[in-house]
DNA sequence: AAACGCTATGACAGCCACTGACATCAGTCT
DNA sequence: AGACTGATGTCAGTGGCTGTCATAGCGTTT
């Protein structure tokens, strides 16, 4: 039998309050919601949200674990023989591939964020510890400082940029191509004089 | 004659709210200090400290200003000849100077925030800041999207790598030449295969 | 010098993000 | 049935941050 009004004990919890606050953000801004709201949306209460998200930004951010480790496992599994800025390609290719088919998701969650500093300092600091956790595959394949750092840098600029350009753009197309394209670009500007 | 243990309308109230927070986050570290304390110990109130400064955060960044534009008005005067790299190395010479003499300070800062994500978040958000600058620098000199991007992107990493390497240093050093061998390192990175 | 006005600060009330402690509910095991 | 476990609810409290209004110091005007 169906539950009566209650949601409590429904499945997927978290999944609930991710969906809800994405929705609430988008349709009156981060700001103008309250967690109390989120957890009513979701038919939960406000303390049961902060028991599967550390904080009223983190809600937006949990597939960012995945394209950690994606990344960084593909720049691992390089061949042992290929330069660092080639195994952060392979890495940068296995980052295409996770985004594949989500391009309006993406372009959404962006827009959520653009207009709010505080949701682009969380941002940020997932970008540092992607950048990280990069650098520190380049350094199991035998990549000293700093050139495993720098050569991570790069790397994560050049998602950034790309992905930005990526999303910009009106068609659904790959993300791939972008990624060639501004990692050339890098290698150009940075081979100047 | 003397004020008498009142502080009001003794000078620099925003000097001394920045001592007072940089000794408590010091001696007890972030979390563990309330802005009542902060503004008590400068003779203030709370409400003072949220005058001079948007957050609890914002009292540890107030240089940060000074050094994104010092480093992108550097980068705006290279001679119009100049390479985007080499237009980003101006900046990054302007950045040495602004840090003479400065190297404890900057080590005991780097401290406070390092072990804490919320004031990495903030130090993360300046440093885009500086990057978005420094970009519009570049393309008020001619130069076109994604390359402006990508050397601001390249010239702060710089920065930062050589920033970090300096600090970790016992003896008081120069700046200057660690941001010339980073420098050095990226572009061979970067120039692989 | 008295009145005026301007600006920095204080005082107070309130919202909301976030936390700790404990109660309660649903399903499982014995 | 009764005990056990894990997810959720309830409640009280802390602290960051804001809006609003009162007040203190200081210069200016008349």
């Amino acid at each position: 039998m169906g539950y009566d009004g209650l949601m409590r004990w429904q499945p997927d919890a978290r999944g609930r309050l991710e969906e809800a606050a994405f929705a609430l953000y988008s349709e009156r801004g981060f700001d103008q919601t309250t967690v109390a709201e989120i957890a009513d949306r979701a038919g939960l209460t406000e303390r049961t949200f902060f028991r599967y998200f550390a904080d009223k930004r983190e809600v937006l951010f949990s597939g960012s674990d995945l394209l950690k480790t994606g990344f960084a496992d593909a720049v691992a599994q390089a061949p042992s023989s290929a330069a660092p800025i080639d195994a952060v390609f392979a890495g940068l290719q296995a980052v295409a591939g996770f985004f594949e088919g989500r391009r309006e998701f993406a372009r959404r969650r962006r827009g959520i964020i653009a207009v709010n500093p505080e949701l682009q300092e969380r941002e940020l600091i997932k970008m540092a510890s992607l950048k990280d956790a990069v650098a520190a595959a380049l350094r199991q394949h035998g990549v000293t400082e700093p050139a495993a750092s720098l050569a991570a840098e790069a790397g994560v600029a050049v998602f950034h940029v790309a992905f930005e350009r990526w999303t910009d753009q009106a068609d659904e197309e790959k993300l791939l191509p972008f990624i060639r394209e501004t990692m050339t670009q890098l290698k150009a500007v940075t081979a100047g004089a």
